[in-house]
DNA sequence: CTTCTATGATGAGAATTTTCATATTCAAAA
DNA sequence: TTTTGAATATGAAAATTCTCATCATAGAAG
């Protein structure tokens, strides 16, 4: 599980890191809206920790942002203010939970696992792209309203893809993401080719459009 | 593979950060000695690149505390200073490579694979069970000093037995390793039975013993 | 001790995944 | 614009993985 602590107080943002690194999440710290939003664009978290005063700005603009983006992430709002309307204003904007300064270290992981759960129980269940819809329980796929069978990889790809769509993924991404592996830089990653071309083919046999877009040299997106 | 930056011109090493990103590699940066000790403390690496000059001490001193601490990172030391005297103090220190500014990316670039590929060929990757040895980066596998060649899905096994030795393991605990995929309870996983077998196979084709007990209704241990 | 049932083992075949050789396309350089 | 080299696409073959039918065995029940 991987979390984004977006908080500028460093003190605080290292300890919270710690904590929850010893209980087995992944941290990654921004200490800024603008570091934040780097790494937001290149990564994908389970749980995002939001301070709403940044030196940079509001973190309610982020999450905005992330709202508009239709984000996966689950955010929980830490802050000092704890007043009303940010709170409300935080709910609003999509945010999941609310945590006023200071907590516990117990409250803010019981916090995080049951947004993480949550989030697991809504959208975990069925992903859609436009006629593409995706039962991740199930691994059913049906494009307009037409169930096509997918191998495991072809299936991996495609919820791949649509999860991180309008992001440039490398060909090596790919292949670590199908392989479960890390990818050796100098291996070759044909396989991922196949894989593509034949997800790519069952899309299209069924009336489904073409999202991917092959970016030379890069890598490719997925987008409308 | 990720990659800690220790460089506190930020210009370069955002450059470097960037390029590196390009290339697969996710990269952290630390400006000061403090926060790479912050990084270092919670992260574990596949290579750190190492300015000496930081604003608060020298590289050195945390190359030091590296080496004490018996980290696993491989180091490329860069240094603006090309004097002998640090480059030697550097290797002594443990550093694996030593990288005068300026340089070229893809010098950088040749320098981190070749670090990387030293540290991971070494026996820190390599797991040992009385007759069988194991890399587990090359994936090769020896039964008494003879080569075998086993699937990924054979070996993987190997490894979680050995990893789990004298631990009893569930069927669907294998199922769920193998496959890479909550094992779903209503799902046969008779897969596993096929990769058992043929792994114990070729464990036996090259004189190597049984080492799996099959606990009738339980699951398999892997003892000697 | 025998029978019965569920679990595990096995071989063969089906399906999937990966590799490989070849063709095509792209974008930079000439 | 044309050429060139590298990246991507493709079909088919090779290798691996999974399924299935059948057999063997452990352990419970009679």
């Amino acid at each position: 599980m991987k979390i984004l602590i977006i908080e500028d107080e460093k003190e605080l943002a290292y300890a919270m890191g710690a904590y929850l690194a010893d209980e087995n999440y992944l941290c990654e710290l921004a200490f800024t809206l603008e570091d934040a939003r780097q790494k937001l664009a290149c990564h994908t978290y389970d749980c995002v920790l939001l301070d709403l005063m940044l030196p940079d700005g509001s973190g309610l603009d982020l999450l905005a942002t992330m709202n508009h983006q239709q984000r996966l992430e689950g955010v929980i709002i830490l802050s000092a203010k704890n007043s009303v309307e940010d709170k409300v204003k935080g709910l609003q904007l999509g945010a999941d939970d609310y945590l006023p300064k200071p907590f516990h270290q117990s409250e803010l992981l019981a916090r995080i696992y049951s947004v993480i759960r949550r989030k697991n129980f809504n959208n975990l269940n069925t992903v859609q792209f436009e006629e593409i819809e995706i039962n991740l329980l199930s691994k059913n796929v049906k494009v307009n309203d037409q169930e096509i069978n997918l191998t495991r990889k072809e299936f991996d790809l495609l919820v791949f893809f649509i999860s991180n769509k309008n992001k440039v993924i490398s060909k090596s991404a790919l292949a670590e993401y199908l392989s479960g592996d890390i990818a050796d830089m100098f291996d070759n990653h044909d396989f991922v080719y196949a894989h593509i071309k034949n997800l790519k083919k069952k899309l299209l046999e069924v009336g489904g459009n073409n999202y991917l877009k092959t970016l030379y040299g890069v890598g490719y997106k997925w987008e409308k």
